[in-house]
DNA sequence: TCTTTATGCCTACACACGTAGTCTAAAGAG
DNA sequence: CTCTTTAGACTACGTGTGTAGGCATAAAGA
């Protein structure tokens, strides 16, 4: 389960919106990387062939679905930075954020709201 | 501030414990990558044209400092996960870390105490 | 039915990375 | 002073990745 940056990002634009075409994609993602289409095609063989996204047949061009999910990569994603840097605990993590000053008193009220609610279950 | 993740490794040893010599590296390494003495010095000689580490000669051999600091990339790494998959908002990382029940009791304290030095503040 | 166009498939290619061997020079041993 | 060892520098090579071009084929238009 491990993907490089520009199929990451063709994963992404999927996980958007599915199912997409080649030609949707590479307009979707230009924003972000100005790629070809060509580009855009290997891209999407090689993911085909990691079985990361599925294609079905509509007409004349493929359609694609993502297969990976999302909520895969962001619990990978978010155990990984928590082992490599905070020892696998979560407060000092939090206790990095807010040193960071990256919460706001809104963050701040939801996070408290968090804790209300795990307390009671 | 990219570095592939062989050279990550080398550099998290540094941050362990500098200065160390590349056979002393190689050891310290061995745990959990199995690799020669020159492929680790290989990995140091990429890392000096980066600018990641520095080193001093020390009598016949070199010793290597980190210079790229943990706190950077913990910071970098923190972010990048917030804004991929948590619309850079803090609240939702920590709900999906509870929803996965990475939140001990222990956690939830510090988190409230976390709370409470801040709304003092 | 013949030609044009669009779509997929296959091929390419440079550069980065993981992994290491060989060559060279300097330090220490005799 | 010469020989041996050891540490560094240079070279190498297969594979993965980013990026795309060219060829073949099927659909659509004339």
């Amino acid at each position: 389960m491990e993907l490089p940056d520009a199929e990451l990002a063709v994963l992404e634009a999927l996980w958007r919106d599915a199912p997409q075409s080649a030609e949707q994609l590479t307009m979707a993602l230009a924003a972000t990387r100005a790629w070809k289409l060509n580009t855009v095609k290997t891209l999407l063989a090689r993911m085909l062939a990691r079985g990361a996204v599925r294609h079905e047949k509509d007409g004349r061009r493929f359609l694609y679905w993502p297969v990976w999910e999302r909520r895969t990569f962001l619990t990978q994603a978010t155990r990984q930075l928590l082992d490599s840097f905070f020892g696998g605990k979560v407060t000092p993590l939090v206790a990095h954020l807010s040193s960071q000053r990256k919460l706001s008193a809104a963050d701040r009220r939801a996070l408290r709201e968090l804790l209300d609610s795990w307390e009671q279950r």
